[in-house]
DNA sequence: ATGCCGTGGAAACCACGA
């Protein structure tokens, strides 16, 4: 068995205590980390080292930033940017071999404020993203693209849907982007294992959010068939938004054979 | 109904997040 995970850290080296303690914790064989917030060279590499996991990494001055992280097996980095657009800078993108997996890690646009400018680049990413999965699908590998969506797929993964049809995690014609990218065949891994219950995977700061679980569920895992086929558990490590110094997100998991 | 909190970078405020 396998444990594979996604975490928005939202800071990597404001929130390296709570990363350390969390991978000591439930020490995940991968882990994809979202948010870093950190130029290249800031990237806590010895930390994450002692810590027992070797790291690829794409970071970016203040915002973005994403890395994928290895205890057992060898990563081999198969690219650090979504193709399509040469002249998106942002960080977002991270794709790696581990084994017989491919893992892509992301960072989706948030979008906010829309309509505008914003939300136009996550349509567009999503695109790309669309464009990019559908290739990856067809090569019938086992491929796992997990991270933060910023998309809330439906009313069930949100704590009060009518307050966010307007917001661009929630707009229809994002959320049509999001089922247009599952109909290539993706499973969305956290709904197979929890067909309906309520969970979430994020947690404002304020208004006691976490407290009155006011949440959304936007960090996703979507499974091709190979892998899917191979799924034995989901989570979320929602005590972990509890703990001090915190991210917004919980990290989310899967367990494969 | 709302960045009310949090992070990073630069400059004692601002951009950004969801």
């Amino acid at each position: 068995m396998m444990r594979i995970a996604t975490y928005n850290v939202n800071g990597v080296n404001g929130r390296l205590p709570v990363l350390l303690r969390w991978l000591e914790e439930t020490s995940p064989d991968i882990a994809c980390l979202q948010e870093l917030k950190a130029p290249q060279e800031k990237f806590p590499e010895q930390a994450i080292k002692d810590a027992g996991y070797q790291a690829i990494w794409h970071g970016q001055k203040s915002w973005n930033g994403v890395a994928i992280l290895s205890k057992h097996e060898a990563l081999v980095e198969r690219g650090r940017v979504l193709p399509g657009d040469p002249e998106d800078l942002h960080s977002r993108y991270i794709e790696a071999s581990i084994g017989d997996l491919i893992i892509g890690c992301l960072y989706l646009p948030n979008g906010n404020p829309a309509p505008g400018p914003k939300l136009e680049y996550k349509l567009g990413w999503m695109e790309r993203f669309r464009k990019h999965a559908a290739e990856l699908y067809a090569g019938g590998k086992p491929v796992i693209l997990t991270g933060d969506f910023n998309v809330i797929p439906t009313e069930n993964d949100v704590y009060k849907p009518e307050r966010w049809v307007d917001d661009a995690l929630f707009r229809p014609e994002v959320r049509a982007a999001f089922q247009k990218i599952m109909k290539q065949g993706w499973t969305d891994a956290l709904r197979k294992i929890y067909p309906d219950e309520t969970i979430y995977t994020f947690w404002d700061y304020f208004r006691n959010a976490y407290g009155r679980n006011a949440g959304l569920r936007i960090d996703h895992f979507l499974l091709s068939p190979a892998v899917d086929k191979r799924l034995r558990g989901a989570g979320v490590d929602r005590d972990v938004r509890g703990w001090e110094k915190t991210s917004d997100h919980g990290p989310v998991w899967i367990e494969i054979d």
